[in-house]
DNA sequence: TGATTAATCTTTACAATGTCTAGATTGTAT
DNA sequence: ATACAATCTAGACATTGTAAAGATTAATCA
């Protein structure tokens, strides 16, 4: 808010925040630290301040795309208490509408754009903080006996390969025209999870927009 | 081959197999033109003459990743022929090693380093007839009713999502090491595509390793 | 409070990279 | 054999990530 000082005042997330529009406007390839530090406003040089170099920004930009990610998925699991199959489908619903609104950002917090030699304490935290919520709602899944017992953890991991696969060959256009005219994204994301339970949801024959359970397919 | 001449002869493929060799060396991230070029024994703008610039490149050594996956692929349906069953979880193995065992060909293939602004009809071709045989292969275990009837697009996008995910959870270490010790890898994929089967596999009573119909689960 | 210290930012510099242009060399076709 | 097209080199340029040294300000402590 500063407007002339010497002194930024809140560089650090400044930065993050100007580097997560940079990506929203111009993809991942046209990202660069040099760009970022211009759009804020300081000389390219300032970020070194802040961040060890360009992986440890992107490590920050990740760990907010974590946390956003955390966050929504804790507010629908609120949002449906005693609801163990809701809260499922919107979890994964959270996941894979952050892939296709925000891609880049999407892209940058889940598809190995941080290196793994160097740890990252708070995007390490973040990555365990998210993948608990996940293994809790999995296992609150199998009392309810929506899906198989077993290893929650491995449980996770399916669950979690599956809807970042799904994002994944979307966003990446592999997914034929043919399917993608017929289904919604958020059908054939539950379409594809149904795989995932015991006994799959079916289409309301009344209303045809409602797979049981009022979980709406129609909604984009 | 050719020592000293001022044409190489084949530089073309010479990039792309010096490309992924250096990929399987340096990763991703030390993945540069000028450095392929070196290494071929060439000046940092011969490439050019091969490719209108990195991406093509890149599209070239995706191409070749796809190629090596496809062949592969086609070659374990054919070693079981009417076995749809292990034909497809061969196949789905065959996609997996390939992301354990050249993680950065691997990425560069199928994690989108390949921007989908331009096309490259030789990639578009492949992708397609990748998925092509992917399709073929879900119709025939869905006439062997190992799976549901449904869209074999479908099925094919949420079959492919899944093995993709997976790959790209464990190579981001996103899998915790409970999970990783107790299972193998090849152990972990047919658990996880257990859930996609009709009738899913049992271990087998007397054969521990054996996950029924003679898969082996203890392969690395 | 005032001096010292630490944090933050700028300036300058450097090597590496992707890409462009102009020209040299060589294979190919007429 | 000559012309042409393909291939490769040489050189140049802007951009990038990163480092070093110094300027400016905030924080700390006597």
């Amino acid at each position: 808010m500063s407007e002339k000082s010497y002194h930024h005042g809140d560089l650090k997330n400044t930065l993050i925040q100007v580097g997560i529009k940079m990506l929203a406007e111009e993809g991942i390839e046209g990202f660069s630290l040099r760009k970022v530090a211009r759009e804020a406003g300081v000389t390219h040089s300032a970020p070194y301040a802040h961040f060890a170099d360009k992986q440890a920004m992107i490590a920050a930009i990740s760990t907010d795309g974590y946390r956003k990610v955390y966050e929504r998925i804790n507010a629908v699991v609120e949002q449906f208490p005693n609801e163990p199959l809701r809260q499922f489908i919107e979890t994964a619903w959270v996941y894979v509408s952050f892939g296709f609104d925000e891609p880049d950002h999407f892209k940058i917090t889940f598809s190995g754009s941080v290196e793994r030699e160097r740890e990252y304490p708070a995007l390490v935290e973040m990555t365990g903080k998210t993948f608990d919520t996940l293994r809790q709602l999995i296992i609150r899944c199998q009392e309810a006996d929506l899906i198989d017992n077993g290893e929650p953890d491995l449980a996770a991991v399916t669950v979690w390969g599956f809807v970042h696969g799904f994002v994944h060959l979307i966003q990446e256009s592999m997914v034929s025209h043919v399917v993608t005219n017929r289904y919604t994204k958020r059908e054939m994301l539950i379409l594809s999870l149904n795989h995932l339970l015991k006994t799959p949801l079916t289409k309301d024959p009344q209303d045809g927009s409602l797979l049981g359970s009022g979980i709406q397919t129609t909604q984009e």
